[in-house]
DNA sequence: CGGCGCGGCGCC
DNA sequence: AAAGGGCGCCGCGCCG
């Protein structure tokens, strides 16, 4: 599966030309100080200090060895860290690699035989991660005080040295006897690695521009409201709806009120949702879709949320990467993953800097394709769009049908424009097509499946056991086996989707993991100070991710270096994980001055 | 009053 | 134009 990989590339991907194995790990002792262990020699202390010095000890240990980093949670120390200035190369996360080892199939076995399971201290942590985040965490610049006991204030006491150690000795017999130990170290360097660059995320802010933002809003909303009051052109649509549905008291924030308002007029929908209402011929349709929209916009990315979220001409969210089951990061706070084109103008540069914006082009599809070493549908995505190719090799006629086909196969669609297609699909890529046929059955059976470098899913829920239970059984009626079946095909979904999204999220933090090397031994350009923090001040520095696509903040005159190493290391990345399988990774890059400006 | 499920919709 | 995967957030409306 894992076609190309060594251990020496396995280990750079968090690393910055780094060469040597020198690793440290990091926990509190009984005596109250922060203890530097070797793992190999956890008898002699390296160092011991109060938790105000860390920083200064870490950076020491940095500069002259380089070390990767074993401690409990990324969340927990990095912040702070980032916060006194000390930036570090690698680290191993061990509540991040705990989620993968003890779920993975490829550590099924080890697991059966007897290893020990995750100590306490794991599940409190994560119950803490869930916790409502410190979004203060790192702004208290010397308040070290919770780097031992009760660590980041959100009610999950951290382990002591000790069970740190002990932790990290069971995840290294866990990864050595795995079924794929190369895939499964690199699969941990390259979460690990998105630990720390999502806390750098947080720390260096995406730059945003207040004025513009509120120059959207006064466009589209009209001035800001008096505080409980709509904004005007909302008001404007709801009075338009009001008098076409001759509904005079409407609220049009009140579903339930809509749907009534909507029927008694004579239109009759099941839902107030944009898609149904465009079914319908009414003069109140047009303006209630337009309220929607605005509304929209004023709850989601108003002035309460500029107020809220921007400071200091920084957008801080806190990013919780390996926040969801297939590897996909999650956000908690201020929507980061879901910032409306409209509102994509406000990320401006600083003066004197640029943003590199890059999306990998069809990702999900290529990442398929390599995934099941179908040549037939390398042949179609190489070196062009994915769509086009499959319509040049005259699976579909057109480009949109190649998409809704593509998008089916993966997504599990059945029905349909996307239904009908995908069985074109299936003939013209069988090996693909198998590839999410046999994840998607696997599903269905209630087993897990895997990603390319060992994320496995989760099982289902017992609820759903029962009800395939249930309908085994002699007595089952037709609505308890229609139940079964329904729920079966449900999770057969998710697991048909997972192997592929799972497998993207990989490409993606291996992707930028490299590029967080590269930038970082970048030399830093002289004169340029943004607005980021004594760390990011002068260098080229990530800024935003989503999914597939990222943005890097950097000096204007380095703008062309960076662009260049963005599309390097995906082609790095795509080495990496699939090795010469004879398919690219092309990125849609832009240098700008506006997020906007990058929109295909 | 706070918690929670749901509808709806933003992003990939 | 409208069915399939993953999320988070908002307001509403119901509940205790």
């Amino acid at each position: 599966m894992l076609g190309g990989t060594t251990d020496t590339r396995a280990g750079d991907v968090a690393g910055v030309g780094h060469t040597g194995n020198v690793r440290i790990a990091i926990g509190p002792r009984d005596d109250g100080l922060i203890a530097l262990v070797d793992p190999d020699a956890p008898g002699q202390p390296l160092a011991a200090v109060p938790a105000g010095e860390l920083p200064a000890t870490v950076a020491a240990f940095e500069r002259d060895e380089s070390p990767r980093w074993v401690w409990s949670d990324t969340r927990q120390w990095y912040p702070k860290l980032l916060a006194a200035g000390v930036r570090i190369e690698r680290c191993d996360d061990l509540l991040l690699a705990a989620a993968i080892l003890d779920h993975s199939t490829d550590t099924a076995t080890v697991r059966e035989h007897g290893a020990a399971a995750a100590p306490a201290w794991i599940a409190r942590l994560r119950a803490g991660q869930l916790a409502p985040a410190p979004a203060a965490l790192g702004t208290a610049l010397f308040d070290f005080d919770d780097f031992d006991g009760d660590q980041g204030g959100a009610g999950a006491p951290g382990p002591s040295l000790d069970e740190v150690l002990a932790e990290d000795a069971r995840q290294r017999a866990l990864t050595a006897d795995s079924a794929r130990p190369r895939a499964m170290r690199l699969l941990l360097a390259a979460e690990s690695a998105g630990a720390l660059i999502g806390a750098e995320l947080h720390a260096a802010g995406l730059p945003w521009s207040r004025e513009v933002h509120e120059r959207v809003l006064e466009t589209t909303l009209g001035p800001r409201p008096r505080p409980g009051a709509k904004p005007e052109h909302m008001e404007r649509f709801a009075a338009a709806v009001r008098r076409e549905l001759e509904a005079p008291g409407l609220n049009l924030d009140s579903q339930l009120e809509v749907l009534r308002a909507l029927r008694a007029a004579g239109i009759p929908v099941e839902s107030t949702s944009r898609w149904e209402l465009r079914e319908h011929e009414h003069p109140a349709i047009e303006p209630l879709i337009a309220y929607k929209k605005l509304a929209r916009l004023a709850s989601a990315n108003g002035w309460a949320w500029l107020d809220e979220w921007i400071v200091d001409g920084r957008f801080r969210p806190d990013y919780v990467p390996g926040g969801t089951a297939t590897g996909r990061w999650a956000t908690s706070g201020g929507g980061a993953l879901q910032l409306p084109k409209l509102v994509r103008s406000a990320v401006v540069a600083d003066p004197g800097w640029r943003l590199v914006v890059a999306d990998a082009a069809q990702l999900e599809p290529r990442v398929l394709a390599a995934l099941a070493r179908d040549e037939a549908m390398a042949d179609a995505a190489r070196g062009r769009d994915v769509y086009r190719g499959i319509v040049e090799a005259g699976v579909v006629e057109e480009r949109d049908q190649a998409k809704i086909a593509v998008l089916g196969a993966m997504y599990g669609a059945t029905t349909g424009d996307s239904g009908r297609l995908v069985p074109r699909l299936a003939r013209a890529f069988p090996r693909a097509m198998a590839l999410v046929d046999r994840a998607a059955a696997q599903g269905e059976r209630g087993g897990s499946v895997t990603t390319n470098l060992g994320r496995s899913s989760p099982l289902p829920p017992a609820s759903w056991r029962e009800v395939q239970q249930r309908a085994s059984e002699p007595e089952a009626s037709p609505a308890d086996e229609r139940r079964a079946r329904s729920s079966a095909r449900d999770w057969g979904r998710f697991t048909r989707n997972f192997v592929v999204q799972g497998s993207a999220a990989e490409w993606s933090l291996c992707w930028m993991a490299a590029l967080r090397s590269r930038l970082a031994a970048m030399e830093p350009s002289a004169n340029r100070a943004a607005a980021s923090g004594p760390v990011f001040e002068a260098t080229p520095h990530l800024v935003y991710y989503l999914h597939d696509e990222i943005i890097v903040h950097t000096p204007a005159e380095r703008a062309e270096e960076v662009a260049a190493a963005v599309a390097e290391c995906a082609a790095e990345a795509g080495r990496l994980l699939f090795g010469d399988f004879p398919l690219d990774f092309p990125l849609d890059l832009a240098v700008v001055d506006s997020y906007a400006l990058a929109e295909g």
